[in-house]
DNA sequence: GACAAAAACCGACTGTCAATCGGTGGCTAT
DNA sequence: ATAGCCACCGATTGACAGTCGGTTTTTGTC
């Protein structure tokens, strides 16, 4: 019995993220170098955090000689998207106007410069949408 | 040792809220008989979940007679708002422009009407910032 | 080829939380 | 008083993140 529906990842594992976007590509012992110490937590946590995030996809993986080096499988834009857009599937089930209403109700809230970026962004997107059509 | 950061409700608690906002307020039984029968689920489990709502302040609740009706706390958009922030929060930690990046990525993939819809709200919203500034 | 170091892997334990009931005990209306 | 209804408590299950310890595998080096 799934408790909730969306796969939402943990604390760390959002950190780990966070982190090799920023960072690019990274062994699991750089991963700890920065973000364990602060958090006082073994390599191997970080080792396991990690090869949970690959085993979910989020994360992809090669080895260098005997060591694996991960990447982020997603751009981090592209993991907001899906992440954004699986909570607003579960939460409105696809009504678009509660999911309009949602956004601007945010976007009001952190500022009302984001109100107008979220404008010049949307009329950006349209212009391409039209032409493309 | 929080596993997730925020706060995200079950399935039944989900299901039990739109069924509130649907049919206004009501007690744990008219919502077993609307939900429950298709789930296969007791009455109490019903009971349960409505009671957890409350305690999580998503259901406000009096005592007509012996028995409790409920009624949503927040209005649905309200509960929606919040819950999308909260994500969204702890997605991007307040970066606006990831944020819009990811609304307008969700409204593109849901079909480009709602480009236009958020469009015009956002329009709206302007409007009204200016009005009462 | 043996060996030490490094890293991956496996399994276990903990804490949290939703879902789900059963049982118990308290009101209520008759 | 008494039969029902209903709230509350407690227990169980299942899932999942975080966290390690211990074991195995791989490698580079004498």
């Amino acid at each position: 019995m799934r408790p909730t529906p969306w796969g939402l990842l943990g604390e760390l594992e959002l950190a780990v993220l966070d982190r090799l976007w920023e960072a690019g590509e990274s062994d699991a012992k750089a991963v700890h170098a920065k973000l364990g110490r602060r958090r006082g937590i073994t390599l191997n946590t970080v080792q396991s955090a990690m090869k949970r995030l690959h085993e979910k996809g989020l994360l992809a993986r090669s080895k260098i000689s005997h060591a694996f080096v991960y990447s982020p499988a997603l751009g981090r834009d592209d993991f907001h998207r899906e992440a954004v857009g699986d909570v607003v599937a579960a939460l409105l089930h696809g009504e678009a106007d509660a999911m309009v209403a949602a956004f601007v109700g945010v976007a009001e809230r952190a500022g009302d410069d984001t109100l107008a970026q979220l404008e010049a962004l949307i009329a950006d997107r349209r212009k391409a949408t039209r032409r493309s059509r």
